[in-house]
DNA sequence: CTTCTAACA
DNA sequence: TGTTAGCA
């Protein structure tokens, strides 16, 4: 089996994040990785669900201060809770995603559309008319 | 061969 | 980020 920790290159490619990029993430103080006597980072197989949420936020469009900020409040309840405005800081990202969901509906009509329109020799959509 | 740090044709 | 250099 695999065993509980693991160097740089595997936890690159069971994230298919880039050893640079995890090494970047590392010094935005997003992950955090003990190093062996050699001082090779260790990692243990927590580090993958770790990574992955992180990308996950970032794909969200969050930037790495953000997400630094937020990362911590997932472990433990902070003492006295979460800063005052960090709350706010997530209210508003929170908004701005909601915003893109809606663009990336609005954009997955527009492909439907098209889908849609191909299958059924019927319409045309829009006035992209010229089907030979 | 793999990882590390620092730096940039 | 990629990528490369020079080590360990």
């Amino acid at each position: 089996m695999s065993e509980v920790t693991m160097r740089i290159g595997e936890l690159a490619r069971r994230t298919g994040v880039s050893e640079r990029s995890l090494r970047y993430y590392e010094q935005q103080g997003l992950i955090s990785a003990r190093r062996t006597a050699g001082g090779h980072r260790e990692y243990d197989v927590t580090a993958v669900a770790a990574v992955d949420r992180i990308q996950c936020l970032f794909s969200a469009g969050l930037c790495s201060s953000k997400i630094a900020e937020l990362l911590p409040c997932m472990r433990s309840k902070e003492a006295g809770g979460p800063a005052p405005d960090l709350l706010h800081n997530l209210a508003v990202e929170r908004e701005r995603i909601d915003g893109m969901i809606d663009r990336l509906l609005a954009s997955r009509d527009i492909l439907d559309e098209v889908i849609d329109s191909a299958r059924t020799p019927s319409a045309a959509p829009g006035e992209a008319a010229r089907s030979r």
